[in-house]
Order: structure tokens, then C-alpha cells, then sequence
DNA sequence: TGTACATCAGTGAACGCGCGTTCACTGATGTAC
DNA sequence: TGTACATCAGTGAACGCGCGTTCACTGATGTAC
């Protein structure tokens, strides 16, 4: 009943953070101000700009955190799935039916992706950002293309295309699927754009 | 030598409108002031509310001229497409060679989808504006959806597929793919993108 | 075990600037009689 | 053809508010000797 909130080193700047995520994906960086984080969150403004010197590094920290996350999050999924097959085009064809199963559990459909969102505010950031923003695009297309290497050894594509945009064809896809089931607000149609790109996937290599 | 800028009615609006089009799609609706605005025009402040009530009112005629400009581009490019082609499908493929060569000319690639912007900034915008933001996306799901309809009753689809997921495909592709033409300030990647979606339409409906 | 000092995680008050908006006014052009 | 009035496309000055940032300070906890 009488339970004090107790609150660890490190939390209070966490809980900015997610505040501030979940406000810059509603309506953009420049309109989500300081007052409205410190307020959610219970601290002064002087307590903010003890956890971040300026607006600019709370942006950087939020990109940051976000890409470290999703890269987490596709370590362990593809990681999953691959141990379930040993064949790298079946294993990988598991690993994007889990993930859309888990985009569609998700509670609130998928919040947004700060990639994209950034991408629309560019400049409002320095150059450090918006070189993150690419690294981030530049370490997904890394990633799928090595499974598309492996899986192109045991299955030649049926059809001439370029691995590459195979690969950036998926951060489309979601990046997309993700505007669409926002607009709609139907979370069903991210997951279903990513099982359209799985049949793509598939067709490539399995020839339907 | 001595022309004087002549300037018809209605002029000083549009010039408005296409500052503000391209400042938002660089660093999102909120962070574009009126000041600057009226500054690259050469106009004052008042001369702004002369012409658009508030904000607001800047942000629905902006959104919809773009939409609007749109569908245009894709009523005469798949008409002209269809032309050259009686069959539904052939016709089609066409068309999205077309509007992949045609993003593919844009001098300083395509500047961006307002759509896509404003999805990222929703809670800057009354109810109005998004639900044009929703009947945007829906007026083209519908578009290529008749399209598929014609086009399946002549070939039977070889993957099973819905296709609104489909339809949607294209406009989630579309989206993802300026995306990654504007992080990568690659323009071929976006053109890519249409591509690869007209490579597995092909597949869908030919089997290959 | 006690004391001195350092660090951590903030508080409180003030700042100047730029933002969106309002309001009374104006000069050029168009229209009616 | 001249005059009166209306409309169009703005101007100029002022407004209050909220924004990001700074600075001197503080109370609780950790560490050295």
C-alpha cells in the first residue's frame, strides 16, 4: 500500500527518453518541446539538461537507443529461426513469419520508425544524426544481403534481380507497411506487407 | 533588360504553397515558420493571413495540391500506358516502367511524400487533415486495385495473394523507397524499389 | 568510527528570442449607373 | 465619360506566450583517510 516508488540509476533519463520517443513519433521532433517531457516525467527543466546538453543530443540518444534495439531485435529473431532450419532460405523464410506474427501482437500496432520519422525532419539535425539515420539503413541492407548470399548459393534465383535492393526492399516494406497501418490505423497492415515481401522472397528463390 | 515581373492572380498563393511544400518535406510542418516563408516569397506577415486564415489552413491546401497532383500523374501515366498496350497486365508493367523511369528523371531525385510526412507528424493536424491524409492512401489502393481485378480475370494468379495487399504494396514501396533515396541522397534507389514491385507483379500474375 | 570532500541528480529563477495571430488601415483595379 | 463604391491583395505595428538555454545553488549518497 505504501510502497515508495523506487527508482534506479540511470532511470530518470530512460524515462525521458521514452516519453520523448513516443512524443516524436506522434508529431515530430520540433513540436514535441522540453516542457511536455519534464512534465509526464516529474522533473524540472534544469533536470533535463542535466541528463542531455541540448535538444540535439536528446535526438541523438533517441536514434541511438532505437537502432541498437532494432538491431537486437533482428539478432535474435533471425537467430531463432535459423536454428529451427537448417536451410538458410527456409530459416530465413520462418524468421519473417515470425516477425510479422510479432508486429501483429503487438498491443498498440507498431508505434513508428524513428529512421523514417528523422528522414522527413532532416534538417533539424547536424550531420552526426543524419549519418546515424544511414549507418542504420546501410547495417540493414549489410545484414539481409549475407542471408541472401547464403541462401542464393543453394537456390539461384529464378529471377534476374540485384540482392541488394532485395535487401533495402525489406526496410521499404517496413518502413511502408508502418505508414500505412498508421494512416489506416489497421495494425494488421504491416504484417501483412512483410508476408507479401516473405511470397516475393520465396518466388525468387523457390520459383512460387 | 527591363521586365518587369509580372504576376498573375492567384500567383503569390502558389508561391506560398511551393516554398512551404519544400520546407516541409526538409524539416516537418512544425518547424517551418511563416516567417521564413514569407521572407523567400517577399511578402509580410500579413500578407500570409491575407491568404490562409492559420497554419492549419496552409497545411490542409498543401496536402490537398499534392494529392491531387498525384493522382493527375497517375491518371495520365497509366492512360498513356494502357494505350500502348490492350492487355490489362502487359499495360500495367508498362506503366510501372514508366513511373520508375520518370522518378528516375526528377534533376534533384523525388523531393518526398507529403503523405509520409504528415503520417510522422499526425498529432500536429486536426481530424480533417488526416482523414484526406487516410482517403489518400485509400484512393489509391483503389486505383491499382481495379487494375488487378482486370488484369486477374485474364491470368489467374500463380501465388495466392490478396490484392488490396497488393494495391497497397505499390504505395508502401513507393513510400519506403524515397526513403531510402533521401537517407542515402541516392535517387536510383527509389526507382529501384518500383522495380522490383513490377518484377513480382510479373511473377504474380505471369510466373515468372 | 568519524570527518572532509567529491560526485550525483537534480532545483529555482531568469533570459531573450521568435513564433503565430490580430487589427486597423491602404493603394490599385474593377464595376454600376 | 465621369463619379461612387466594392473588392483584391496586401502593409505595419503590436500582442502575449512558450520555447530552449544558462547559471548559481542544494541535499543525498559515496569514498578516502
Amino acid at each position: 500500500m505504501d510502497e515508495v516508488q523506487e527508482r534506479k540509476p540511470g532511470d530518470t533519463r530512460q524515462r525521458i527518453m521514452d516519453v520523448a520517443e513516443e512524443a516524436v513519433l506522434d508529431k515530430g521532433f520540433a513540436a514535441t518541446s522540453i516542457e511536455e517531457l519534464i512534465t509526464a516525467v516529474g522533473i524540472t527543466k534544469s533536470g533535463f539538461f542535466y541528463h542531455f546538453k541540448d535538444k540535439g543530443e536528446l535526438a541523438k540518444a533517441l536514434l541511438d537507443r532505437y537502432v541498437t534495439r532494432e538491431d537486437q531485435l533482428f539478432d535474435e529473431l533471425f537467430e531463432r529461426a535459423a536454428e529451427l532450419h537448417e536451410d538458410p532460405l527456409h530459416g530465413f523464410l520462418v524468421g519473417l513469419k515470425m516477425l510479422a506474427d510479432l508486429m501483429m501482437d503487438l498491443p498498440a500496432g507498431h508505434p513508428g520508425c524513428l529512421v523514417a520519422s528523422y528522414c522527413y525532419q532532416e534538417n533539424l539535425f547536424n550531420r552526426e544524426v543524419r549519418d546515424m539515420n544511414e549507418a542504420a539503413l546501410l547495417g540493414w541492407r549489410k545484414r539481409f544481403r549475407m542471408q541472401f548470399d547464403q541462401i542464393a548459393e543453394r537456390y539461384p534465383p529464378k529471377i534476374d534481380i540485384d540482392l541488394d535492393d532485395l535487401a533495402d526492399m525489406l526496410s521499404a516494406l517496413a518502413d511502408g507497411g508502418i505508414i500505412l497501418s498508421k494512416v489506416h490505423k489497421d495494425r494488421t497492415l504491416l504484417p501483412k506487407q512483410i508476408l507479401m515481401y516473405r511470397a516475393f522472397v520465396r518466388s525468387i528463390f523457390l520459383g512460387t
